[in-house]
DNA sequence: CGAACTCTTGATGCCACTCAATTCTAGTGG
DNA sequence: CCACTAGAATTGAGTGGCATCAAGAGTTCG
């Protein structure tokens, strides 16, 4: 096979999943093609549950999934929310471990795992491939332990938006709309906040200026450098191109 | 060069790094002897800045080695320690995504990164190999994201205990005695949490009896079972065992 | 022995959590 | 079409865990 990427490359799509360029996951898709099965996934329907016997792997067509660890008491930390493209429990280990969940309905193709691993065996293209999908996991897990342990709720809030910003790119015709598939606790969830703090910030912002809310799931943004400013330059390693100080971010923050 | 392992391997070694099984990285270390280099770092040398061209990837073979992303104002947070065996660098990103430096002084092995990119693609037992590395640091990712985001200081500092322990099992003699090779400084950013919680913690699990402090940098662990309650079951996925509930938790915690 | 660290300890303050009440929203059945 | 209801989101008041700021005590090393 020759070295010009088969998907479709019609329209400049700068979609990028965890840091990933989307022509991995359709070349891998394309590579996987035959060995797929469809599966439907209501809204909180759950998918796996972390330690499961690790049997299928799974590619988002349709919808968002929720990826999760929970402590004994219920805590919970979502470590990714994961749309059209991602791959869900793609490891080599023999049990899951995350629990995924639909957050809307969610329509998944699954793939077989010892039949996957085989062809990683045999075929090195696609094993490059899911080496740099994996790759771009670990990328934006960094910046989101960055994220939990370093930034205050304001610029979590921030880093969130533009990062759902990021992939929605290109998708939506309207630059500034945001959509927020996912309820507030499962924000919090991931940002290691409270419900209540997301409430509270998202208001704030609305005060000052940076988004508006159009519905509860739905927010347009009205000031996208402030936003930047506050989730920081290197907020998902790319789009940004601007470094600001600490200053400038102090004059957004009691700008309002 | 012949398939047996060179380095020394003659005492039975648990380390699990990040999940991993030595094995792994003693089989990738051989497949890439060829390339091999090796460079000398000193203590609090930088290896390389998150952003410099990624020209080499390492792996670790004597000391201790820390990874980290920093803010504009200087917020840190460290991503992992890297002790012998663990690769540095990995990725197929053109730029290194983190900073790396010597928390002891540091031996590395260097391999030039195209090389071994050629060798990932003719050779699928050492891409596999690969493959497992990340995905064990991939793994250890998301537990440190649920401890960052949802656990206390105190969850934070067991935990982190705990992982140490699991690290140096099998290296040394005493089986209760933990070296800190790194400042308190840098277990604050590693845990998301400030040097005087780090030290306010360790003094508290003190006076409740769950550690000893001989050394500014050694503690002996006088409760590994208090020490696995805190820290959660699941702390890094093996050792563990036992399942307990958050009542049993909060015995300890009042305790002392 | 003193300089420069790192680590510890204390006092105070604030951000975000908790608890609680109200409002909003979406879905249901009359 | 409009109550009615359950769950989600918001809003408010109060608290507390951890950060911040500031000394003081060890430790290392020339």
């Amino acid at each position: 096979m020759d070295s010009v990427a088969k998907h479709d490359s019609s329209q400049p799509r700068l979609k990028l999943h965890h840091g990933t360029p989307e022509t991995l996951q359709s070349e891998v898709h394309d590579h996987l093609f035959c060995l797929m099965s469809r599966q439907e996934v209501n809204a909180n329907q759950v998918i796996f549950f972390e330690g499961d016997p690790c049997n299928s792997i799974f590619e988002v067509a349709k919808g968002v999934v929720r990826i999760y660890k929970v402590l004994q008491d219920g805590r919970r930390q979502i470590t990714g929310f994961l749309t059209r493209g991602d791959f869900l429990g793609l490891s080599l280990d023999d049990h899951y471990v995350y629990t995924a969940e639909g957050v809307t309905d969610v329509t998944l193709c699954r793939y077989p795992r010892d039949r996957l691993e085989k062809m990683l065996e045999e075929n090195p293209r696609l094993s490059k491939k899911l080496f740099g999908l994996m790759n771009g996991e670990l990328v934006s897990a960094q910046f989101q332990m960055l994220l939990l342990g370093r930034k205050t709720a304001t610029e979590k809030l921030a880093t969130f938006f533009v990062q759902l910003l990021q992939r929605q790119e290109g998708t939506e015709g309207s630059e500034h709309i945001l959509n927020l598939p996912m309820p507030r606790g499962d924000i919090a969830d991931y940002l290691g906040v409270t419900t209540e703090t997301v409430s509270r910030t998202i208001f704030w912002m609305k005060k000052v200026n940076l988004i508006e809310l159009n519905k509860t799931n739905q927010v347009s943004i009205e000031d996208l450098n402030g936003l930047l400013m506050l989730a920081g330059p290197f907020c998902s390693s790319r789009l940004t191109g601007t470094m600001l100080n600490r200053e400038d971010r102090k004059g957004i923050t009691v700008k309002g």
